[in-house]
DNA sequence: ACGCCGTGCATCACTATGCGAGGTAGCATC
DNA sequence: GATGCTACCTCGCATAGTGATGCACGGCGT
């Protein structure tokens, strides 16, 4: 992947993870699928980098985890949005936009517009 | 600041510095008040950050600087954009559009339109 | 039978980058 | 003469993505 984009990405698996968790319940390997899935390929996030992310949401309370055996294959750890992950998907998505908006104003040059 | 935005300015610091320098030449001071200004004060990169920056976008070879003395105050270091810089800065344009595009389609969940 | 691949979770070292603090220096104002 | 703004630079710290590696299960091909 270039170097530029994998820059961007800092700071977006949280929102990405939140967000296709608001469908429903999924476990890891799910999540990042379904994050492949929604953006196209253009997002694939590597394992290290997301189960360190959906560790650090689960310990400030935004997600919940259950280990559950698989009739077929290893266990797996589900995991499903807490209130306080959905107000921290708020949250992300607010400071997204925000973010998003004040790129776009910067460098299109049009002073505030 | 927020930790999150933090984050998600990683990488974008050489779009918004080739960005603003896309009018003329201008000096590091002044192009972090540029981009404080057209950012409407959403970015204001700090100078741990900005001056590493130039210093490696000038490595690069997409910058061009030189020295000039003040008639009032210290001297400064005047930076203007070069060919391969604004080739740069239509990549790194591009990677930022396509980014963009790709949190969006993935946040907002249709799968791809 | 055995290796390989895909699933599934996890951790590690490496790397890139932003931030705050500190340093140097000139000049103006109180 | 102390404070404060301009103007440059560098250092240490924290964060987070990447690729590699490890473990484990099960299916497939030869």
């Amino acid at each position: 992947m270039g170097r530029i984009a994998s820059q961007l990405r800092k700071g977006t698996t949280p929102l990405l993870v939140l967000s296709v968790l608001r469908d429903g319940e999924l476990y890891g390997y799910e999540i990042a699928q379904r994050i492949r899935e929604r953006s196209g390929g253009a997002f694939a996030p590597s394992e290290g980098s997301l189960y360190p992310a959906l560790h650090a949401l689960e310990a400030e309370g935004a997600l919940s985890a259950t280990w559950r055996e698989g009739d077929k294959g290893p266990r797996r750890r589900y995991y499903r949005l807490t209130n306080a992950g959905g107000a921290l998907l708020a949250e992300h998505e607010a400071q997204w936009s925000s973010f998003a908006l004040s790129v776009a104003r910067t460098v299109g040059g049009e002073a505030g517009r």
